[in-house]
DNA sequence: CTGAAAGCGCTAACAA
DNA sequence: TTGTTAGCGCTTTCAG
């Protein structure tokens, strides 16, 4: 691996220039700049990324970390990940995903360690400690969620309360009067206190009350088989619910199923919108789920730009993005409530 | 941060010692160590790990790179890269999921920059031109999956040529005697050649011939929507069809939906097994399917262990790990092939 | 058993 | 416009 100490010499330059050359950091002469291009060339030099960050305290390198308890790797996930890779990449960064534990533990290590100028956090809980972790460490961040009280922090985040209120101005809008929020049930697990559940309960709470109209929460357990059960639970308490918003992908198969079992049919019995998923996902079942669309690409790419910014001292605005789920409709049936 | 000079300093010992305490590189008495030790808790020391990483020239960083193009981000990507990221930090390393061209373009500026002590490849194609860039740079590198010819490379995979023959041995048993084949359609794609697929095809031509029973590939387009033209296509191909094994995720639920629209029943009228995929998935489609359920973790702690023995050089054998999928079934319901 | 010192390959002043 | 040089924070001989 030819060192830049390499290049100068057989450019006849010395180390600096080469430095510049690479960097962009000063004016070199198109002549000078040439030779060292040429020798660069011809010993196929690359630039060494440790040392340039040792030398620097910039790595160019920015983490997005994943939980690694649970298996909370979604289609969503993976849009949050491929499209702020793709924007920091734009941005001469590079992102990488990094599975830390979910606590913060090892995370002064990784961080502390200099190896990478800025993290981007997600799946992200209302108390979530990574963030007190990562202020005390003083090292730049930007969350793709938010905690209780994010106003001091930059974030870009689903609008969740705005898509409930979309979603039930929708079913409202089709006649529909009993609603069933169905969400995974992580009470006692590291990811307790997920903050888009408790924020999507909680507008459900809210605004059914107000609406006037019936809400029933069910939590639902892991996977297929906790789709299913949910479905029972459901309808045992609210046997004439005619419509529901799962917040869950992994279980809205075996709701489905289990609404099924029970006789009912989707849409005409029981509507059924899929909260914070993606289009392909909605697709996966039969009938087609009507779906709350995450606008996860987007969202990926803002907090890359975000973080981005931050190291960069662009800006010393903290961003606070919220943008809601939009509705897409699986088929032209109908779903209005049948009466039962 | 603190930096072992300060250590050093506060507990009046040399820096080496310091480094001596913190890598367990040398003895050092009982005493000195608790001073050391004691003045790292105090400062709060950090490892700076770039620092290290220049003066060792060993990052303790290996990535596994994930191909930007297509959405190809599965539930089995998923555990590949959990379990890789759990055995790799056992062995006191760091797993980072890399985004990078499927060409292989800018692989050697991440890697000869010194930034991660090794590599591991998923989703390899038959002639993936990434291994081409790994062997020529030099790099530690372990695949899961194969080349065409992987004699000289370390490698774990799915032994996909077992897992058509058991699936064809476990259909054949129940008395089937028409086949289809469904994957995904990749010509012309960054990832054709994508070697899954390729093997899993020449197997099912090369059994299904021997077997003397009807074998029928289709290729699949993307999501649900391309497997419920695939449907269409496999029944105009062979309307008496009565299994069909299919190895692409997002398109099981479309041809599920594709066969009944055709007035078929799974699994009454026509078997489906899912191929090289996980029991979760399975379950999500209704009737549940019965699948190949690909070897991930193990796989995925494989590769991690066979790269970090190779970076330590623990090991001259080059791995060639071959796990096949196990069938797991979805439920008692006879997959007997009905006569039509 | 511990200390001293020479790098690792580069960046970024500061000179020239 | 280019050259010099002092670090960045650590590892690792080599002495003692």
């Amino acid at each position: 691996m030819a060192t830049m100490q390499q290049v100068a010499d057989r450019a006849g330059v010395s180390l600096g220039t080469v430095s510049f050359v690479v960097n962009g950091t000063k004016y070199v002469s198109p002549a000078t700049t040439a030779r060292v291009t040429a020798a660069m060339q011809e010993l196929n030099f690359r630039n060494n990324v440790v040392a340039r960050a040792l030398a620097s305290r910039r790595t160019r390198i920015i983490a997005l970390l994943f939980p690694t308890a649970g298996d909370r790797f979604s289609a969503t996930t993976s849009e949050f990940f491929m499209s702020a890779a793709e924007r920091a990449s734009q941005r001469d960064h590079h992102l990488v995903l990094w599975p830390v534990d979910p606590a913060g533990q090892d995370l002064d290590d990784l961080v502390s360690g200099g190896l990478v100028d800025g993290v981007i956090l997600m799946e992200v809980r209302m108390d979530d400690p990574r963030v007190d972790v990562l202020s005390a460490l003083d090292v730049p961040f930007t969350l793709i969620g938010r905690t209780r009280d994010s106003s001091g922090l930059p974030f870009v985040d689903i609008d969740f309360e705005t898509t409930i209120e979309d979603s039930l101005d929708h079913l409202v809008g089709l006649g529909h009067r009993r609603f069933a929020l169905v969400l995974e049930d992580l009470d006692g697990t590291p990811m307790a206190g997920y903050a888009p559940h408790l924020r999507a309960q909680a507008t459900f709470a809210a605004s059914t009350t107000r609406r006037r109209v019936h809400g029933t929460v069910i939590h639902s357990g892991q996977g297929s088989e906790g789709g299913r059960r949910a479905a029972a639970e459901l309808l045992a308490a609210d046997p004439a619910v005619t419509s529901v918003l799962i917040m869950k992908e992994d279980s809205s198969a075996g709701l489905l199923v289990g609404l099924y079992e029970a006789g009912l049919r989707v849409p005409t019995d029981v509507s059924v919108l899929s909260l914070a998923s993606s289009a392909a996902a909605g697709d996966q079942h039969f009938p087609r789920l009507s779906t709350m669309v995450a606008p996860s690409r987007e969202l990926g790419m803002r907090a890359a730009d975000a973080l981005i910014d931050q190291l960069d001292g662009t800006t010393g605005e903290l961003p606070h993005l919220l943008l809601p789920c939009e509705l897409r409709i699986a088929d032209s049936t109908a779903e209005a409530p049948a009466s039962r």
